[in-house]
RNA sequence: CGGGGAGUAGCGCAGCCCGGUUAGCGCGCAGCGUUCGGGACGCUGAGGUCGGAGGUUCGAAUCCUCUCUCCCCGACCA
């Protein structure tokens, strides 16, 4: 290694986290600009994590009971105004259509930023008895929201996700239906991204528009230790039923309004994923949601040296291909060590390297991503070695991610202390609220800190609110969010 | 939407203040040869509407006006 520049280099994380993530995306090729402002270009190897993701959640969902289905893109005003609160969250990020078939529309169409208002009134022809309930769908797909501060994969005007949405026929098991599939999502994005999360629910400040409670899980990102909500559950109550008409004949002869549920989690993870993880090095990815688990870079010199390293090769590629995503990096136009920097920028778990020494000793040198921990590896055990291999890493990446967490989270019980973390980007802080919404502003506008969550895991424990010293029964997750 | 920074070859940049002939450098890219176990080297070569539009001028990457995009901060955002 030399002290050279290279294009590739990417600036330490300590230097600027943000600088950092912008960087590591366009240089391990996960998304590009694009000609459209606000809008990225997810480039296959990015794309393919989300679909890892979009496997590994999709059968949790399928698992829950719940169906795949396809909704409109558009939705015409007259049926995304019908609930108040609702249309006057997302009115700023709504974009419009207003022509059509080379005439003007005689009523614009929103570019769905989310799908209820399309979704429920189907619901409503679709109840007719509690029999018919409850009701449960999903779709995966896109959706558009306005957004004026565009980030790759957190924030941008389209973007991909799954939304459910769900009808009941009583408010328990609409709220039991959103805390499950809260549920589901922690179990995702904790067993296949290695991501430990915090459950909770949302201030009312901070809930969806329309809502009676949003639940959510929130991620702590590297770097600067800021939250991001990954998944939210909403029980949006009877809100949706009363002014779409979701009716329904209950079994005591009474016609009622149905309890909706609908919950979304989008590619924002895949972004979660780079900044939990990754290092000055690059990419980190967790076994389990890597495109490519193992890339075996061949090592040899001479044509001979080619042919036996060639055949030992095969032989594996025949063993690891049933049991892990391997890739070879026959490339002869790069030497080995630029394809270990590049690998490892790219975030590959576990790299083989296998030379003509290797080959005589029956042998690969297998290289950890996360602590490069080098390890000879005999051919005949590796179908059963690289599993495990790959599980121990998802576990250790799944530990050392809880660790930052647990590092960066601190019982704060005075305000000074709070603001302070917030000005040093020191982490989460769990301090006392009275639930005054003035109070949370206070915080808001003063350190740029908001409520993430009311975790549900907590201890009941009286204190006065680290802000105007009222009664509070828990704490809350106070952190600077993206 | 407000404040700041930046757009010159695929990437990173110099040139701009003080206009002047063929617009440079490093990396990358193509060909050939030597190399290859942690980002190899030599030679030859290709590659540019200087983000875009308009203007000033004999002449614009350079000066003026408008505009687009990206990054950061703020506001706003479930």
């Amino acid at each position: 290694m030399t002290d050279k520049k290279y294009v590739e280099d990417l600036i330490d994380q300590d230097d600027d986290f943000d600088q950092w993530y912008v960087d590591v995306i366009r240089k391990a090729e996960l998304a590009d600009d694009s000609p459209v402002r606000g809008c990225k270009v997810v480039r296959p190897y990015g794309w393919a994590i989300w679909e890892n993701v979009q496997k590994a959640l999709d059968w949790r969902i399928k698992e829950a009971g719940v169906e795949n289905a396809a909704f409109p893109l558009f939705i015409p005003q007259s049926m995304l105004a019908q609930e108040a609160d609702h249309i006057e969250g997302f009115a700023p990020e709504v974009a419009w259509v207003t022509r059509g078939g080379g005439k003007d529309l005689e009523e614009p169409w929103a570019v769905r930023p989310t799908s209820e208002a399309i979704i429920c009134p189907m619901f409503a022809q679709w109840a007719q008895s509690y029999r018919d309930l409850p009701l449960m769908v999903n779709q995966w797909g896109n959706v558009v929201r306005w957004e004026d501060r565009p980030r790759a994969f957190l924030r941008t005007l389209e973007f991909y996700w799954q939304e459910g949405h769900t009808a009941h026929a009583t408010l328990e098991e609409a709220d039991a239906r959103a805390r499950q599939m809260l549920d589901a999502y922690r179990d995702m994005v904790e067993t296949e991204l290695a991501i430990p999360v915090v459950p909770g629910r949302k201030s009312e400040a901070e809930k969806f528009a329309g809502a009676l409670h949003t639940y959510t899980i929130e991620a702590m990102m590297g770097g600067k230790h800021w939250a991001l909500q990954s998944g939210t559950s909403h029980n949006l109550g009877d809100h949706f039923g009363k002014v779409y008409g979701i009716r329904f004949l209950d079994r005591d002869g009474e016609r009622k309004f149905a309890f909706n549920t609908s919950w979304g989690l989008s590619h924002r993870v895949v972004g979660a994923t780079i900044m939990v993880h990754g290092d000055d090095a690059g990419l980190k990815l967790p076994p389990r949601i890597a495109p490519i688990q193992v890339v075996i870079v061949p090592i040899w010199r001479k044509e001979g040296e080619l042919t036996t390293v060639e055949e030992a090769v095969t032989r594996i590629v025949e063993r690891l291909k049933p049991v892990a995503r391997v890739k070879v990096d026959w490339r002869d136009d790069r030497t080995a060590g630029y394809k270990f920097n590049e690998w490892e920028l790219k975030g590959v778990p576990v790299r083989l390297e296998i030379g003509p020494r290797d080959v005589a000793a029956n042998q690969v040198v297998s290289v950890r991503r996360d602590t490069r921990e080098k390890t000879p590896i005999s051919i005949d055990e590796l179908a059963d070695r690289i599993p495990a291999l790959l599980d121990t890493i998802q576990a250790d990446m799944f530990e050392a991610a809880k660790r930052m967490l647990s590092e960066h989270t601190a019982v704060v019980d005075d305000y000074d202390t709070l603001a302070q973390r917030a000005a040093d980007n020191a982490g989460w802080s769990l301090a006392h609220w009275c639930g005054d919404p003035a109070c949370e502003t206070k915080v808001k506008t003063e350190t740029k800190a908001t409520t993430r969550c009311i975790p549900f895991d907590q201890a009941e424990e009286a204190g006065s609110c680290v802000v105007c010293g009222g009664a509070s029964s828990g704490r809350v997750i106070f952190a600077r969010a993206y």
